[in-house]
DNA sequence: TGACAATGGTTCTAATGCGAACTAAATTGG
DNA sequence: CCAATTTAGTTCGCATTAGAACCATTGTCA
């Protein structure tokens, strides 16, 4: 009876993937020192001069609320500082302090050599159309919402 | 110079389509009163006698220390229940109570169709042809670690 | 200009999430 | 048959996670 979801198989494909990602992915980022956010982060604001705490979130796909958490540990490090934006009050800009340039400097094409590694046997046609796949998956969802 | 690594687009494409699926599965579950990875566990656990806390830990990809905390709150709500198992005195049986079976009467078809209604245009070559990509980008990932 | 809505961040609560340390019970090897 | 190892679950520490409530600031619009 559970065999009349059809669907079924493929979203069980989906978080299968996402998680052997994840696990792959973070036990070579915690071996740094750093969580899977904290190195987003990181990654994120390398070679910007800074960007406003909802670009922040758009881009690394962290909510507002748990960004305050993750920045303000990162701060307390001394890997990032917020200072104020020019115009709008409202708005902080957070970047890479020279500590911070440090580390990304350091852990960024580390692990981007790890995941590297993984992706050893892909051509680009294999990307394309995992691409291609994903892409239209994340439609389906998305065109609900809408 | 990001553009040096070709596997980034495949790797964002991946988290934002899960992240797609996790806002859009969850909204439907939250509005039921429960949690993701509780409405895993009473989906795992329906039409079954009941599992080792570690095949249910297998089975919903949660964490063993996780679990505990999820079945105990789940248990507190009288929807699941702890049973000692016969032969093995280290394992618990999980399983669901009558309340549990009927939420999961509830809610189980209602989440179904909240999913259904997402691949309402989706094909079986689709699901094919996703399936196929998921499954081999995950091994990209497992092959490493083995 | 002055109420009013929208935006940017912080704070709060409840629940995950993982890894490591730990206890109890079962299994293995010699 | 006993010491050493493995397995099953719980507990703990630390960090995330979403969402809602909240404050301050900015934008809108009559």
């Amino acid at each position: 009876m559970r065999q009349t979801y059809s669907f079924l198989p493929t979203l069980q494909a989906l978080v299968a993937c996402y998680q052997a990602f994840e696990t792959y992915s973070a036990a070579d980022i915690r071996a740094m020192g750093l969580t899977p956010p904290q190195f987003d982060v990181i990654a994120t604001l390398g070679n910007t001069p800074g960007m406003t705490a909802t670009e922040l979130g758009e881009k690394t796909l962290i909510t507002k609320g748990t960004l305050t958490g993750v920045v303000d540990r990162l701060a307390e490090r001394g890997w990032v500082e917020r200072v104020a934006h020019e115009s709008d009050r409202r708005c902080q800009i957070v970047r890479l302090s020279q500590a911070g340039e440090k580390l990304f400097a350091r852990v960024f094409p580390k692990h981007m050599a790890h995941l590297a590694a993984a992706f050893a046997g892909a051509g680009a046609t294999d990307h394309a159309r995992w691409q291609k796949a994903l892409n239209e998956l994340e439609q389906v969802f998305r065109k609900e919402t809408a």
